[in-house]
Order: structure tokens, then C-alpha cells, then sequence
DNA sequence: TGATTTCCCATGATATCCCATATGAACCCG
DNA sequence: CGGGTTCATATGGGATATCATGGGAAATCA
């Protein structure tokens, strides 16, 4: 089963080549050529990434026949299909991010794997540190009394 | 499996012919010679696409369930199965659009394929950019917890 | 035979493959 | 315990293959 833990940053060569980390590459779990989807993310500055199983699934749950025809069936395949890319690992271990995504995410040299389960996200390397900040600043606030037993540090990773 | 993702836009030439986007050719998984349906939509100024197999679960599933919408199901049948087209790639992966759904979808000098899972649609450039937009703008507004749930890591907060 | 369609080949751009090197971690062995 | 070595990974660059596209030749049809 897929696991797609921690992070890695990794450097987006003159061709627009990035190596898949490692890791990651295992957890895509097709052991000659590692194949996953890639879309920009609704709500953050993010690319989203996903096994193919994921999106093959929504496929399926979003074309029954009676559904077909509705306005709402349409509207979310139109804004997750239409947008996605199914990209192949090369032998080294490596993809070209398609053009939009990477300006989605503005994503120029770097590119930051994040592990999130049972996906992953590409972040440009210091929108994640303010994402990531961002993020802790409300746990803190939703959740006081864990943020009082945590030392400033602990919950780095 | 057929799985169609991406938006590719892909030129008409003077003798009509628009090259089928290999990641399509390739979902159509007849290696050989890739065969296809195409038919107009009848709610967009839109081309439908899909290979054999799905129109054929269609035809079984508006047959079987006629006792719902039966008025419906015949009309689905007519409109879809009457006027829909055949089609197989050249050799070079190229497709001549008929003439019909070419008038239908306005099309004239460039052809945008466009993923919808184990569908896809082709339409004229400008037309799916407003469509894009009208879709998105309704996903906002009448569902939004339908495109978060859609985005499978994006229950983030 | 004339018109239309299909096939075949050419081309430029791009993406992919393949090999080489650098870096660092794990390992082995003296 | 230390030094060397092997291995996996990330990265760079040149060579090769693929793809979209244009145009001409052959085949098809009426």
C-alpha cells in the first residue's frame, strides 16, 4: 500500500526535470515504472499528487449512466480530469511537471515533496515553510493545550 | 484501463485532420489502430468521446432500466446512438471530424481534447475556457464540499 | 475520370533514454 | 575503531526516439 511520508527537496534541472524522491517512487508501488497523477490543488498554491488507483476510482464513481448527464457529474470532471496529468517516472527516476501546475505552484528550481499518507503535494520550497508555519499557528490556536506541552522545536520534523 | 486526463490542443488542417493525443491513443488501448466513438452532447456545443467499450455498457444500461424514465432512456438512445460516429486513427494517430459534430462544437482551426476519466470531450478552445470558468464558478457556489472531498488531500484545513 | 479519402514519408520540436559524475550513507574488513 | 569500498540516489549532458504537423502519392468511391 501506498505511504507517502516526510519531505525532500529537489532540484528542477534546465530540461524541467526533477527526481521523484526515492521513497515516494517505492510507494507508487509499480516496480519498473512508477506512474501517478498530478493536479494543481483547489484551495492551496500546491500541486497535488496521487496514485492512478485513486483517480481510476473516481472515474468509475463519477460515470454510472444516470449521472452522466448531470450538470454536477460534468462540473467535477471538468475541474479534476481536465486538469490532471498521468506522468511516468523515466529510468533514473525522474518527470518533467507539466507547465500550468508548475506556475500554479510557482515552482521554478525547486521542487518540495511533501508526504501526506496516502498522497503526496509539491510545494515551491518556501511557500511550504509559510504554509507549514501557517498551519502550526492555527493548530496552536484550535488546540492550546497540546501547544502548551510542546516545546517550540517538537513538532518538526 | 482507459483513463483520459489532460487537455490537449491540437491543430485542424486544411483536409481536416487533427492528431489524437497519444496519452488518448494510448487510453484507447487498441495499440494497433486506436478506435473511438465520437457524438455531439446535447446539453454543450461539445463533442463526446469514448472508446467502444463504454458505449456498449451504455446501450445495456439504458435497456435494462426502463422502468425509470423509460420516455428518457428513449431519447438518450436516439440521441446518442443515432448519431454518433465511428472512427479510427490513421497510422500517423491523426482522425478526420465529421462534419456534424465539427459544426456542432464549432470548430474550425484548432481542436481542444479534453480528459474526463474514462471519457473525453473535444471542443473549440474558447468555448471549453468559458465552460471551464461557468464550471468552476458553480462548484464554488452550490457545492464546495463536493470539489474539497474531490481533492483527496485537500481536507486539509 | 474526377473528387475525396487514406496512406506514406519528411521535418522540426520536444521529450525520453542512456551514460557519466557527484554525494552521501551503509557496510565490510583489517 | 578507522579507513576504504560498495551501493543507492540525485543530477548533468549528449544522443536517440516520439510526436504533432505538412505535403505528396496512392487508393477508393461514385
Amino acid at each position: 500500500m501506498a505511504l507517502f511520508v516526510s519531505t525532500y527537496i529537489n532540484k528542477v534541472d534546465r530540461k524541467g526535470r526533477v527526481s521523484v524522491p526515492a521513497q515516494f517512487r517505492a510507494a507508487l508501488n509499480i516496480p519498473a515504472q512508477p506512474v501517478f497523477v498530478l493536479y494543481p490543488s483547489f484551495t492551496l498554491s500546491a500541486i497535488e499528487g496521487c496514485n492512478v488507483d485513486f483517480l481510476e476510482k473516481l472515474a468509475d464513481s463519477t460515470s454510472t449512466s444516470f449521472d452522466l448527464f448531470s450538470t454536477e457529474q460534468e462540473d467535477i470532471n471538468t475541474l479534476i480530469f481536465s486538469v490532471s496529468h498521468q506522468l511516468t517516472c523515466d529510468p533514473d527516476g525522474r518527470v518533467v511537471l507539466p507547465e500550468e501546475i508548475m506556475a500554479h505552484a510557482n515552482i521554478t528550481e525547486q521542487a518540495a515533496f511533501v508526504g501526506k499518507g496516502k498522497t503526496f503535494q509539491i510545494w515551491e520550497p518556501e511557500a511550504l515553510k509559510a504554509h507549514t508555519a501557517a498551519a502550526r499557528a492555527r493548530a496552536m490556536q484550535n488546540r492550546p493545550q497540546i501547544s502548551l506541552r510542546a516545546s517550540p522545536a517538537a513538532e518538526e520534523k
